[in-house]
DNA sequence: AACACTTTCGTGTGCGCACACACAAAAATA
DNA sequence: TATTTTTGTGTGTGCGCACACGAAAGTGTT
């Protein structure tokens, strides 16, 4: 293994002149410095990451701007685990990473984390930006700090963020009506149901919808797409109400998509001879959601791999600060389809 | 972050002291040593890793015994990857990878690149046990010299390896059968392609024609299974005439299941009308079967995700010897279904 | 030619750990 | 008690790199 020594020496100048040359500090004549890039690019040197992690120490602050989960909603607990994950992954490349959590229902709770988090003064901001107008506002102050800024699951478009990290959620969803088109017979219908205060454009949720119907609209398929809005899923009395008489209502029925990670609820409201009956498809590897598959009530589950979200957002920061790294603008991580056999080996959050 | 220095100022004792009690490297009385582990557990402690590989420098070296690749079969070209960027990622932590290739229908080439291997003393074993015999004489030698092993990809029984790293063949073929029913009409029939020299117990196509069947037998499914076995199926002319004979003396075939990652030979040699009548379902994500996928001659593809087994293989080996992290006896990756739609966000080979 | 600057470069220190070596104290032996 | 052996502990050096400090060389001014 080549050090910067052994540079040095070929060029006959000191470790700290190859040093400068490579991290472009400046003070290094340009007779000496087209010597020395020379003699790296002969022997294709790249610093030891782990030298370098050692002497730099703590040199880099990535701040992360998630929703928060509980009992209710655990999904971005996944997220929040990859994230944790990865920050003991380059706690010893001199790397510190803050989570700040906020509730994805209130774009105040937003703002207000955001205030916090930009006192610490990161050195680059991963963010799941839920609300439109406030990620503007965030995203000028970043832009005037000039702190570099990720998205994380939320492709929101329009913003000079360096990368995105998450789903292609239309592609998701038209898989989504694949496997719904294989479980029901041909010229049955099926329902979609959306809860409304989901739905916002540029929602991960929206375009889940659009792949999902774009998938008959494409192959020419003739089933008939009902769709039900509930305004408040967790108010499960209402929901369950709701549903069962639509379904009482349009016996023809035989497949249920939910584009969101709530299917749960939705199974827990079916009547029994619904659930038999109808092929449930759904969003996200929750314990609830798994729960589901094994009990047979949900047919299919897509997974977005929360926890890989969470995970390569971080390294992908770390790896964009420590060894200067451009991104891809996208990654997209695999859409993961999950039935009752292969859900026990998904995602593994321990370790 | 608390160091060792610190542990040691706390202790009253020197940093070696320490040290000592950290790699049990002996030589401390049992007071210091106890009072020392009081309180390393209380700090709850652990050796900066970056330090440590900076400090140990090319302390251990990992070979991997791995079959070959050719055009002619990708499959292990992906394992191998896997092996390479875990490789990088290990290299400035003081781990070293070397990959010895064989031939993985030549059992003399298997010994002959073991005792290449053996010569250069590793510190541990990362190997493809493709066959039974040869293996426990590789064993032998590898449990006389204290080396520790590791399975990749077979699972094969009765060995003390200390880990075991791929896919539960069996709930792979189980879905497989599963994803095999959805797709083909109610009391039909589906075809499985063996290739002879495959077949051998343990195995995991053996394995996986288990899982498929049992799916049908547990879900007292009256499809009928029919068995074809070709000896050779790369040659294509004697492949071709076989399958297309077969399925014109039996019309109520409506799937092919293929067991091997060779399905897209079986694409390549059915008729035309076959190619679009039937439901075709294989293993592996080569190149050659993502393109049957895509131009949707083959349905469904399970993937045992074989960058990750080889990726996941070598940091399980480097932690176990860097880290003294036991691993867990199996690491069974993730059963992957993959469809025209999601094919092209699999597993990410380059960078 | 003397001076004040500026540019260019070498040296030294420390990051946290591993390990060889040195040396003291305690125990065993003569 | 003197001497050897064992046991226990401290010290020093280096891994490869980052960066501060200051020295040397170069440039311009009066």
């Amino acid at each position: 293994m080549i050090t910067i020594k052994d540079i040095a020496k070929e060029a006959n100048v000191s470790d700290g002149t190859v040093d400068r040359v490579l991290h472009n500090r400046g003070g290094v004549s340009k007779k000496t410095e087209a010597k020395i890039r020379t003699i790296l690019e002969k022997h294709n040197f790249s610093v030891n990451p782990v030298a370098s992690a050692l002497a730099l120490k703590n040199k880099f602050y990535i701040a992360a701007l998630i929703p928060g989960y509980n009992n209710d909603d655990l999904f971005w607990k996944s997220p929040y685990l990859g994230i944790l994950k990865a920050t003991e992954d380059v706690k010893n490349f001199g790397t510190q990473v803050d989570t700040f959590k906020y509730n994805q229902y209130d774009s105040a709770s937003y703002l207000e984390m955001f205030k916090k988090l930009i006192k610490t003064e990161p050195s680059a901001v991963l963010l799941v930006p839920t609300f439109l107008n406030e990620t503007t506002e965030i995203v000028k102050s970043l832009e005037q700090l000039e702190i570099p800024y990720f998205f994380l699951n939320v492709d929101l478009e329009g913003f000079k963020n360096t990368a995105f990290i998450g789903q292609d959620s239309y592609t998701a969803g038209y898989i989504a009506g694949k496997l719904m088109y294989l479980n029901i017979s041909k010229s049955s219908s099926f329902l979609i149901i959306q809860s409304r205060r989901n739905i916002t454009k540029n929602n991960a949720i929206f375009k889940r919808i659009e792949g999902f119907n774009d998938f008959f609209i494409k192959n020419n398929i003739n089933s008939q797409s009902f769709t039900l809005k509930i305004e408040n899923l967790t108010n499960l009395l209402e929901t369950k109400e709701k549903i069962n008489d639509y379904l009482k209502q349009h016996p023809e029925i035989e497949g249920v998509f939910v584009p969101s990670s709530r299917i749960y609820l939705i199974a827990d409201c079916l009547e029994d001879p619904y659930l038999k009956k109808l092929q449930l498809i759904g969003f996200d590897n929750t314990p609830q959601n798994i729960d589901c598959l094994l009990n047979d009530s949900v047919s299919f589950l897509i997974s977005q791999k929360p926890f890989d979200q969470g995970y390569e957002s971080i390294r992908i920061i770390a790896d964009y600060l420590i060894k200067n790294k451009t991104p891809n603008n996208k990654t997209f991580l695999p859409i993961e389809i999950l039935l009752k056999e292969n859900a026990i080996y998904v995602d593994r959050h321990e370790e």
